[in-house]
RNA sequence: GGUCCUGUAGCUCAACUGGAUAGAGCAGCGGCCUUCUAAGCCGCAGGUUGUGGGUUCGAGCCCCGCCAGGAUCACCA
């Protein structure tokens, strides 16, 4: 049974770290006569500033060999460089014991990779776990913000990260397709929607009806302060405002199945779906299958009302159903309404119950924002009092919010970053930025707006995922996201002249496909294959941390790594034919694995920019 | 008030889950295009890791107290 770790123990290091552990704790066991597990002998990258690969910590060790730290390391490595053919060397300070792997390794290293194009991913086989991820899940009453654009990016992201660590995985969408928010919409589009669409407009569907839901809430703000200024408390005024009535009222006749309210409220929807196609297709994200609260609040309440006959939930003298987690250290929870409506919990109860019917699913994600830590360890815990076994074992991918300089977006003071605004912003400074630099002349113009699209979403998308999720995250929407750094042009643009060397290469009728070559490689050239050679480590390390900022820094490193070795060294005009061939190896190997890392984080390179 | 999260350079973020002298980018200053794409490369400057204790060979990371900010504790979603 495979598990899907939070946070397990994952050193990105390269194969020869797992060698090496056990080669420590044979020499551990030959020198002094301690059983010290392989996975128990620490190691780590070592620091630049020191000569070798691999460096072990050799401080544990001390009561064993009842040594000083030196001597102790001294021995180790002699011990090392002795029986292990691929340490050549070793040096001690303080009780750090630093190897040096033999260069004839690090070739073939490069080697292996260079041989795979999808170099770093594992496939999942029919054994494989599923991992169903949910993300998204829009209400219907307004367009996608900023905010919602995180949780995109995430979910995809996390996705194809999972299955890149060799997990099946579906991507699902629970839309909230039903409720008060969308009710709120139709009536405001009732009272002054003289018949609106998106085609008489020009409007896109979702922004539509955004702007029926602002429009009600101006009209319930005028009728409260009409209501106030004739003399009434807010309290009654906020009870009696006509037009909060009015939403309540299409509510109950929804849910009592009135054919025009229905009509009306499917129409609507529809709207917004169209509208939320075109921005899920300009974010790149997809998900393979689409729940509705429609259609699954019912079986929730069906869950809940079993739940009650079977003494796990109470009924209280006003008809509402609760669930009592005091057991649990928690509070009371609501779970039906005295009117025998359902809530937000009542809905997931149901989503979930049909999500296992669907699919084999092992581990169900949700990635949903930290506000909301405390209803999914409700849910999980009401899952399984439902005897739901797999309650306790869902996953909720917590991340921060994005905020603006001056806080959280407030809808009321019209902070809201619209998702398709950024989006389209940032295309537009995109295409300024290339017009500047001047090195797309010569191209159609089809193929320049796809290659401003690429880099516009490339920055969006990297400047997001590269903070780890966990954390709040700032946007300042007044600064447009920067091209150059620590940014997700900048690594494109290596791919980019990555894809170009290897065009000339090619041009000039070059071919490196051979392997075994006598070559010195140089500092430069070892650490980038080192850096390569980890990628499949990086990947598992992502996947098990729900973390693709692990693999945004992890390709800013790489590019920054080869960005040296291309400045420093020549490729196609280096005179040595092996030396070479071998450079365009590294290259080539650096360019997949940049595409292959960026792919992972939902952003496409483009072949020249 | 209870619970939980966060605090690292002027700003935005890292730090391989307890390891060596805490690293990048942006902003600032100074170099490098007749040579594979300068959206690049190199250098300078920038820090009492909020704060006070503790644990140990070793703490930005773990424990306790305090300070600051945030989230949540609804018949909202």
């Amino acid at each position: 049974m495979f598990i899907f770790a939070a946070h397990s123990k994952n050193h990105s290091k390269m194969n020869i770290d797992l060698l090496i552990r056990n080669e420590v704790a044979k020499a551990l066991n030959a020198l002094y006569a301690v059983e010290i597990k392989s996975e128990e002998v620490q190691t780590q990258m070592t620091r630049k500033e020191f000569e070798g690969d691999l460096t072990v910590v050799v401080f544990p060790y001390l009561r064993h060999s009842k040594k000083g730290p030196e001597q102790t390391a001294a021995e180790i490595g002699e011990h090392l460089v002795a029986n292990v053919s691929e340490i050549e060397k070793f040096n001690v300070v303080k009780g750090f014991l630093n190897l040096l792997v033999s260069s004839k390794y690090w070739i073939n290293e490069l080697y292996q990779a260079f041989q795979i194009d999808d170099f770093g991913y594992r496939n999942a086989n029919n054994e494989s776990p599923l991992a169903m991820v949910e993300y998204s899940s829009p209400n219907t009453n307004k367009p996608l913000h900023l905010g919602h654009i995180r949780n995109n990016l995430l979910g995809y992201s996390i996705s194809e990260i999972l299955k890149a660590d060799g997990k099946k995985v579906v991507k699902t969408n629970i839309v909230n397709d039903r409720g008060i928010h969308i009710c709120k919409s139709m009536y405001a589009w009732i009272q002054a929607g003289k018949n609106d669409t998106p085609e008489s407009t020009g409007l896109k569907g979702d922004h539509l009806v955004g702007n029926y839901y602002v429009k009600f809430d101006q009209i319930y703000k005028a009728e409260i302060a009409d209501l106030i200024s004739k003399g009434k408390t807010k309290e009654e005024a906020e009870k009696e405002a006509p037009s909060m009535a009015g939403a309540r009222e299409l509510l109950l006749k929804w849910e009592a199945n009135d054919a025009e309210t229905r009509k009306l409220w499917a129409k609507m929807n529809q709207w917004v779906y169209d509208g939320f196609d075109i921005t899920y297709k300009n974010m790149g994200v997809d998900f393979d299958k689409i729940y509705y609260e429609s259609e699954t609040y019912l079986v929730g309440r069906d869950e809940v009302l079993r739940g009650l006959e079977e003494g796990i939930f109470e009924r209280h003298d006003d008809g509402s159903v609760w669930a009592n987690l005091e057991n649990e250290g928690l509070d009371q929870k609501i779970l039906l309404r005295s009117d025998g409506t359902s809530v937000y919990m009542t809905q997931d109860i149901g989503t979930a119950k049909l999500r296992y019917e669907d699919f084999k699913i092992d581990k169900m994600v949700y990635v949903v924002g930290n506000e909301q830590n405390y209803h999914f360890q409700v849910l999980s815990i009401l899952l399984d009092k439902l005897g739901f076994e797999w309650g306790k074992n869902l996953y909720h991918f917590s991340y921060g919010m994005v905020e603006l300089p001056n806080g959280k977006m407030k809808s009321r003071e019209g902070t809201v970053v619209d998702a398709d605004d950024l989006m389209e912003g940032m295309i537009k400074v995109a295409k300024e930025t290339s017009e500047e630099l001047g090195k797309l002349d010569g191209f159609t113009d089809d193929e320049k707006s796809e290659i401003y699209r690429k880099i516009a979403l490339g920055a969006l998308k990297y400047f997001i995922l590269k903070v780890d999720p966990k954390k709040t995250m700032l946007f300042n929407p007044e600064e447009s996201i920067d091209f150059n750094g620590n940014t997700g042009p900048f690594i494109q643009y290596t791919y980019a002249r990555i894809q170009s060397v290897l065009r000339k290469a090619s041009d000039m009728g070059l071919s490196w496909q051979q392997t075994g070559m006598a070559i010195e490689p140089g500092a430069k050239e070892l650490e980038l294959i080192k850096k390569i050679t980890t990628f499949p480590e990086v990947v598992s390390e992502s996947a098990n941390n729900f973390s693709p900022a692990v693999i945004a820094n992890y390709c800013y490193d790489l590019v920054k790594e080869y960005n040296q070795f291309y400045h420093d060294y020549p490729i196609l005009k280096e005179e040595n034919e092996a030396q070479k061939l071998f450079r365009l190896q590294l290259t080539q190997t650096t360019g997949n694995v940049i595409r292959n890392g960026m792919a992972l984080l939902g952003i496409e390179c483009p072949e020249r920019m």
